[in-house]
DNA sequence: ACAGCCATGTAACTCGTTACATGATTAC
DNA sequence: GTAATCATGTAACGAGTTACATGGCTGT
């Protein structure tokens, strides 16, 4: 034991569980096709530092080291690390950055139109990202079926969409209700 | 202008514009009750050091100082940063961090009723924020009419319960096709 | 030849946290 | 009296970002 890294580290030790080796460019890619939408994607040298501490704890092992391109995959001390990681530790609660919300809280500081832009973009926003969720689950058929070793990733895509989904459903829900004030208080002008 | 802060200090910013005036110690209670739902509850520390960046930029202005408590009002440029703030800049797309999710991706690693219990533990731990959700909305009965001034902050809060519902909802849907998977292994074993 | 992607890193910096330190006021 | 809450800060640190720097390889 001994260890205890940000969740950060693990989620990148996680991607490394798949199966395969990747260069440092390669799980940024990874990460920024499925991390983001449930974590954070890391900064390309964030991933090359933490892959660095990685190694030098001995979690993941190099290959190619000193040429153009090194790849990287789980050691043994790697998956037992995470493992005890996933059963041992608390995951901790949700955190949501949303800065849509922060601004409708404040929505008393500008005009209703000006709010119900807003929202209007963030639905158009909201469209854009379960487009590019739907492409990275469509990448994950035939891995997803019950019982297949690597059908989790299906599952947490599946989350993701339903949460956009509702999340068009209310926003949309909120224009409206900010359109129906805004008739009735042309109406009293 | 001239000014770039970050959005956790507009966001405090902002829990000075509802007409009151507060200590640093009450802007972090009302930052926990409400801000947290929807952004982060910065520190207690943070929270006096933001204050004083934004005093020194002129954006609030202090009451008391010296005596044991000082209390922190919007000024009049603090309102104009704040506005110019809202209607200029492009709030950007909001971020999850979600620790769970992110454990249920890396699935294969443990066995399916660890992933099982941990969904569990996360539908109690929803229904407890739900629950601290619904007091903050208790609170705002009253000012929450449409025309009122600040019925912006029941609209989030709203927001918010409709969110924690839908995961609730999707969580245990969740478990339940982990649980039929089980069930599924048993049989083949 | 040139653009764009692959590939890797360093340096400086900011945000935000935890730990620490202090003391007044209020409730029981 | 003593525990909890109110109130304010400092110091050290870690996580993560942006900007910068470098160079090979690939397609047209």
């Amino acid at each position: 034991m001994g260890q205890d890294l940000p969740v950060t580290s693990y989620a990148l030790l996680g991607l490394l569980t798949f199966g395969d080796e990747l260069t440092g460019y390669e799980l940024k890619q990874r990460a920024d096709a499925t991390l983001r939408f449930y974590w954070v994607s890391p900064a390309m040298s964030q991933v090359y530092s933490e892959l660095a501490r990685l190694t030098e704890r001995g979690l993941v092992l190099t290959r190619g080291g000193g040429e153009r391109s090194t790849t990287y995959r789980l050691s043994a001390k790697g998956r037992r690390a995470l493992e005890s990681w996933m059963r041992g530790t608390d995951p901790g609660f949700s955190v949501l950055k949303h800065p849509v919300a922060l601004r409708l809280l404040l929505g008393h500081v500008v005009d209703t139109p000006t709010t119900i832009a807003m929202l209007e973009a963030h639905v158009a926003a909201l469209d854009a990202e379960r487009e590019a969720l739907v492409q990275v689950r469509e990448g994950l058929r035939g891995a997803d079926a019950p019982g297949q070793r690597f059908r989790h990733p299906g599952l947490v895509a599946d989350w993701g969409l339903d949460y956009f989904d509702n999340e068009r459903r209310i926003v949309t829900s909120l224009i409206e209700r900010l359109h129906e004030e805004e008739l009735q208080e042309e109406g009293d002008a």
